[in-house]
DNA sequence: AATGATTTTTAGTTTTGCCTAAAATTATTT
DNA sequence: AAATAATTTTAGGCAAAACTAAAAATCATT
């Protein structure tokens, strides 16, 4: 498989698990930046491989094959970043990029023997499950910050949004995965939030609340 | 650059620190399993970049960016081999196929950091220098076993061939780096030698001891 | 120095993964 | 339901990195 036809099948899984169904040629392009043709074309190799199901017109699904590579992917793209963050002292806004690329190495013995390395660890630094060497993978009870009712106090327990720019506003304000939040009170105009955390008192924008993931304590 | 113009450099690199002079074409074709028409264009496309300085007919050098990339490549694959044995647990004669891979990865930090995880190492597992983050590399003295005096006690400091079956029949005859040997006698017919090590005695082959480095006591 | 053998380059092709532009299909709106 | 808009596919092309076959240059040997 060509780190290309990986990239593809790594989001296709994304995308079929935030939605729920078929996968659009233009959601595709969207998150690969590239164009729906050169999409197109991927798509109906893949289909040949028998890792898509894919009707013209109608987007794309991963067969189980497909489904069980995509899940390989995220499994070395997740123990990576753990390895980052935890042996070589890596922050977690910085270690996206970076197991993009560790993602593409072809060893099943070393991954398996880096996860032996790190314990055999169920969540990445961004609280992220990682599938087990089967392609097992334990979906933990989480809820957006923004859906909790008043008054709830809950543990912050990953994030939606693993970007730089939000990684690094979470640490400043910090609020690190572990951290227990109240949820005081909802401004009505524009749905931002009080809340408390450590003794502090905090506002965050519904968009900061929208893509913060959490756990009734 | 790209995966394909690293490996490359690597094996121009490598080929002109054997050989000491320029590298032909089809010297490059045959360690990289491919043609010599196919290196032509390669190589003329590293001189456009300013990484080798090429004349048709007349073989290629690194240029002083060259050499420094390809120090670079050197410097990761063999970090990541030594973090794949003293961290991962991998045997001497499994590491190389994977830091292949490896080596490619492009992160400054990523490597700097491994280093330090490292403890800043000198030596890969198999007695070859690591090249420092400014492409400083020390040279280790060191001969062949073929090439020592009779009688003569030297220490195992590298092996020439790294190849997997050779790298075994170390491991069988438990000849490790670090390891102290004598040569007691050399056959005239075949230039096989009988050598002692740990009061043991063992006869090794001509081929066996002209790819094994020594560094005389 | 000439000839033959070897090495190296050139020229033209293939495959992969992307592109643009145009055509086809599906979705939306009046 | 027709017209318009948006999406998706097809068709044709390009660049990278490899290849084969043929031409050119160098080397080796007499």
């Amino acid at each position: 498989m060509t780190h290309s036809e990986e990239n593809y099948l790594k989001i296709i899984y994304h995308l079929s698990q935030q939605t729920g169904k078929g996968v659009s040629t233009n959601a595709i392009a969207g998150v690969m930046e590239s164009k729906p043709s050169s999409v197109t074309d991927m798509v109906q190799k893949l289909a040949e491989k028998g890792l898509v199901n894919y009707v013209k017109y109608q987007g794309v699904l991963l067969t189980d094959a497909g489904t069980f590579a995509a899940l390989m992917i995220v499994r070395k793209h997740r123990l990576w970043e753990l390895f980052l963050v935890e042996k070589l002292d890596f922050s977690w806004d910085e270690v996206h990029d970076i197991a993009e690329q560790l993602e593409h190495i072809k060893s099943d013995k070393l991954i398996n023997k880096l996860d032996e390395f790190l314990g055999f660890p169920t969540e990445d630094p961004h609280g992220d499950p990682i599938p087990d060497a089967n392609g097992n993978i334990s979906a933990i009870e989480k809820k957006l910050l923004s859906e909790i009712a008043l008054g709830k106090s809950v543990i912050c327990v990953g994030v939606k949004d693993s970007s730089a720019p939000f990684l690094q506003y979470l640490d400043k304000q910090q609020i690190a995965l572990g951290a227990t939040l109240q949820v005081l009170s909802r401004e009505d105009f524009d749905h931002s939030i009080q809340l408390k955390i450590k003794d502090r008192e905090l506002t965050v924008s519904n968009k900061i609340a929208a893509n913060l993931f959490v756990k009734p304590l």
